[in-house]
DNA sequence: CGACTCAGTGGACAGGTGTTTACTGAGTGA
DNA sequence: TCACTCAGTAAACACCTGTCCACTGAGTCG
């Protein structure tokens, strides 16, 4: 047997349940978001939720703006990891819109809650939120931008003699017609596939006449 | 002196006084959006900013969400007109991008608060509310479509032989990139007018690419 | 073992909330 | 003139909110 007692086999550590608990009131917080606010959910409710009392809310979070912040990075953190594993193998241009709508139709399909969020509180809520979250796109934007100037589109854009200014347009562009599709996705019923379709080839058509104009576009100030 | 009483000289008629109330209470919930919610605002906040008793306001609206849907309607109403009596005599396409953009820029910079409510509940709100956008935007969409239909562009996309699903998904990216570059402006510190003509111009250079991508593009599901 | 840390408890606090009820009194139309 | 309408009043209602306080007791470390 173990004289030493570092990790009990099947109670938790005080981290770990510290953690896990962090986690529940996260989950719990994106739950009671679904029909409404970050700044119309309150504390209570959060804790009351998870099963605790409303003072151990502060023992993970100053209020309830700063557990918000925390959301931003988990959602849209999660985004951006799954996207850097897909991004490589590049082949057409098409090819490429065609797979990143699909991206971003199932993991929207997957985490309705986490979009939902970012959706709501991109232009809606606290400040520290917004700027998480424009943080964060921003991030996207400027990944898209090194991944754009690195690879060769074989009949797109030739991006890697864009000008810095022109890039950045561009890339905005991009993530700004992402965040607008994961929304017209989110209002779609969750169930239609029909309408979850339309959606999607309505964004794959746009994406493609942006493609269009970038490989007409001349790039002088 | 008139012997028949219909609108005495400085004393307001009932029906006119009730206007007035009601728009007190419509222009009191908009100054207290500047920094929050339409969820986040209680009627008993907008009730003590105009002076009247927080009973008084069931006079006008059965609840707040009903007050975000006619502000709603003014808001977007009042643009809309705008926009239609400044959509005739087109010319280029550039410039008429360039007026557009400028059109924007001056509403947005006048009635900051009135986008500010748009952009926040547009995902963010009320269920009713966002409804009410949603059926302004496509409104926006519809008008716009037949105006760039109707019209002949010096030197811009043919639009008049486009097929009705690309139109849509056109005007819809359109309404989009509107909506999205006046949150791009009130993001951006309201007395700078450096940072404002950054966002203008970034704003003109993706409608021009779209432009471009538009003139190429083959209407062909 | 024994001292210490700290996640979570339970109760209380002052203050704000939406909505109800009965009322007042100026504006109004016959 | 006179009865009527109805925007706004005043007080009370039960309820929910964020935050403070002193506390408990299991996990942890020397």
């Amino acid at each position: 047997m173990n004289h030493r007692h570092p990790a009990p086999p099947d109670r938790l550590s005080r981290p770990e349940q510290k953690a896990r608990t962090r986690q529940a009131l996260l989950d719990a917080a994106l739950d009671l978001m679904e029909h409404r606010n970050l700044s119309s959910i309150s504390l209570r409710e959060v804790t009351r939720a998870v099963g605790v009392t409303p003072t151990a809310f502060y023992h993970h979070f100053p209020d309830v703006d700063s557990l918000g912040v925390a959301l931003v990075d988990e959602c849209l953190g999660s985004l951006r990891a799954t996207i850097r594993t897909v991004r490589d193998g590049l082949n057409s241009s098409d090819e490429v819109i065609n797979r990143s709508i699909g991206i971003l139709a199932r993991q929207v399909h997957d985490h309705r809650e986490h979009f939902r969020f970012i959706a709501r509180e991109r232009h809606g809520g606290v400040p520290a939120v917004r700027a998480a979250i424009a943080e964060q796109l921003d991030l996207f934007a400027a990944e898209l931008a090194t991944d754009l100037a690195g690879d060769k589109l074989l009949g797109g854009p030739r991006f890697d003699r864009w000008i810095a200014a022109d890039m950045r347009m561009v890339t905005s562009l991009f993530v700004n017609h992402m965040v607008w599709t994961a929304a017209a996705l989110l209002d779609a019923p969750p169930d239609s596939t029909d309408a979850e379709a339309r959606v999607i080839d309505a964004a794959g058509r746009q994406l493609r006449l942006i493609m269009l104009g970038a490989r007409q576009w001349t790039t002088a100030d």
